[in-house]
DNA sequence: AGTATTGGCATGAAAACCCATTGTATCCCC
DNA sequence: GGGGATACAATGGGTTTTCATGCCAATACT
């Protein structure tokens, strides 16, 4: 099944890569459900076969991180090889535990469904501060989750971005 | 049909195939039972098929440190290639002894029941620590048990690390 | 026998699953 | 180029399954 056509909201280009990119906003529902935009799906299931992804806060922004078990598997393989170089060094040893444990205790994996949602964990649903709206934004190796509001009042972020919100809003009917 | 610890598929290790993810806070019962966390057990499970946790204090916290019997021997072979490498040293030969202690003679493993539960041994329970709670938390290639108080009094965990402490607790109606 | 330990079952809550509906973009045919 | 027909994404609702945990029975231990 060739689908070279954007999806329905949300855009994309037509480069096939390894990467997230294009934005899309979608609705929380009741119960904490979330549609994953289909074109990130794809690059989940491009990078690796599992339908699951992984949630984390980010690191600068209020806001969630997200990318596939893959992308985690990568990171922790580098934390590893950090470690093996500095072995003796005590200090390096607790900052390796330290990042080891927010790589992954601090962090979600959530399947989506057949339908392509997940429910957001509730735990990450506040650390993000999602409401009912979900802004998906592609970031490369991995992608965000913002609440659409806090992301149009965040001061670091450039005035082109805010646009590409704000067009997502007014698709729905919605200002801000 | 999931086994072959050794069947190396792609060029990737067993070790960074399934890795421990996530946070749970489960009660420990007056008879010292304690639910492994599901989503903990499948990774084991997918690792291996054995239903055990090995349990051994952890080097630098006041926790303990759990992963699954195939991991333990992938450990095992890990520091014997280490020793290979330097034979002559004595000195060298002395720490293999050490860590080999370490890592049986001090481990403790323990079978879950059918519906997921462990008995925390009265020892690794001293050793960790452990009330009537315990913080599990995914670290990777292992997990960690907490006693949440005392995850929560430790200096060197970061603040990000401790908000997801106080959450799993505020989930169940306690404080701290 | 009395006490401690293990295995099995019951329960209530939460999560995963399935089916149905709607809206929108794309395709096809005129 | 217009006007459906089609395909698929997003969403709503309801049902089944799983999970954590309490409770009790069966077994071992002293």
């Amino acid at each position: 099944m060739v689908k070279a056509q954007g999806a329905r909201k949300g855009s994309r280009t037509l480069a096939l890569e390894h990467l997230f990119q294009g934005s899309a906003l979608n609705a929380v529902d009741a119960k904490g459900r979330v549609s994953v935009p289909a074109f990130l799906r794809a690059v989940i299931e491009r990078r690796g076969d599992s339908r699951t992804i992984v949630l984390a806060k980010h690191d600068q922004f209020d806001a969630l991180s997200a990318y596939d078990p893959a992308y985690a598997a990568l990171r922790h393989a580098k934390l590893e090889r950090l470690l093996e170089k500095e072995e003796t060094n005590p200090e390096a040893e607790l900052e390796y535990q330290r990042r080891n444990l927010m790589a992954f205790a601090a962090t979600e994996e959530t399947p989506y469904d057949t339908s392509g949602r997940i429910v957001l964990p509730p735990m990450m649903r506040r650390k993000g501060q999602i409401g009912d709206l979900a802004l998906f934004l592609g970031a490369g190796e991995t992608f965000q989750i913002w609440n659409p509001k806090l992301f149009l009042d965040d001061a670091r972020i450039p005035e082109d971005m805010k646009d590409i919100a704000r067009f997502r809003l007014e698709e729905r009917g919605l200002s801000a």
